[in-house]
Order: C-alpha cells, then sequence, then structure tokens
DNA sequence: GCCAACGTTGGC
DNA sequence: GCCAACGTTGGC
C-alpha cells in the first residue's frame, strides 16, 4: 500500500465536504507529473487531505476508493481522476509551519515541489506526520 | 496583492 | 527542439 499527499483549496473542496458526501470525486488535475501518480494509485492507499492557500494545514486522512479513470471534464481525454473517501479527521491540523520545521520532514515533496498537486509521500514521512499530529 | 517557482505554449 | 513569453499555483 502507497501512501500520497492531495491538495485542495479549501474554499473550493474543504476535508468536511467529502466526509459529508462520503464518496469524493478527485477530478480537474490537469498537471502531467499530478496525473501520474493519480495513475499509479490503487485501491486502498491513504492519503493526507491538505487545505492549500487557506489554512495551508494537512487536516485528515483519505483513502482511495476507485483507480483511475478518464476525467470526464478534461476534453483532450488526457487526464484521469480517482474517487476517494474520509477515513478520519485529524485531532490537530498538521501545518506547513509545523513540517517545515522538522528536520527530517525538510525532504518532503510538500516543500521541494510546491506546486505540485498530487504527491507521494513515504512510509517515513507518513508516520512523522502522524507523530506531529500526536504531539500538537 | 505580490511574486517566485515552474509548467505550458507557440514561434522560429 | 529550443527557448521566450505567458499563465498558474500557492506561500507569504
Amino acid at each position: 500500500m502507497a501512501y500520497w499527499l492531495l491538495k485542495s483549496e479549501p474554499d473550493v473542496y474543504a476535508y468536511d465536504q467529502l466526509v459529508a458526501e462520503k464518496i469524493g470525486h478527485w477530478d480537474g488535475v490537469r498537471n502531467y507529473q499530478a496525473a501520474n501518480n493519480l495513475k499509479a494509485m490503487t485501491i486502498g492507499d491513504e492519503f493526507f487531505f491538505y487545505h492549500s492557500n487557506i489554512g495551508r494545514e494537512i487536516v485528515g486522512i483519505g483513502r482511495i476508493v476507485k483507480e483511475s479513470y478518464p476525467d470526464p471534464s478534461d476534453l483532450t481525454g488526457k487526464f484521469v481522476m480517482v474517487d476517494v473517501e474520509a477515513v478520519r479527521k485529524f485531532k490537530q491540523p498538521v501545518s506547513l509551519s509545523t513540517i517545515k520545521a522538522t528536520p527530517s520532514l525538510s525532504n518532503i515533496a510538500l516543500i521541494k515541489q510546491s506546486r505540485l498537486s498530487v504527491m507521494p509521500i513515504t512510509p517515513h514521512e507518513w508516520d512523522m506526520i502522524l507523530k506531529l499530529e500526536n504531539s500538537l
């Protein structure tokens, strides 16, 4: 099982909306690297849900429930989407500034590739962020 | 609101 | 195929 991080602007699509609608459609990705990450996802993979722009923090965990398929909103037919569900909301969000202040997370894609919206997370990074959640 | 980083487009 | 111009993302 792999780990990921997905970004969303909370005024467009927030974690609570995913909780409310049970199954979320992760569409609208128009970046090849992000799309390739979507294609690499398999059912059961888990991801951190990050609120970009407003909040700038990881607010919860989700899970892939349907592997990539063509995004109908992409008229070129090049890009894909996945379906996701909420797993649990963080007790305390883990902010970008906290992540930046954690030396063992200095290579995380969230910092290294700040514009990428769908990125892999290593098992070590996953564990470290869960530790941060429980230590805040 | 600004702007750095960076991805994409299109002329050549 | 290069690269300048342009557009977008997202932190600050």
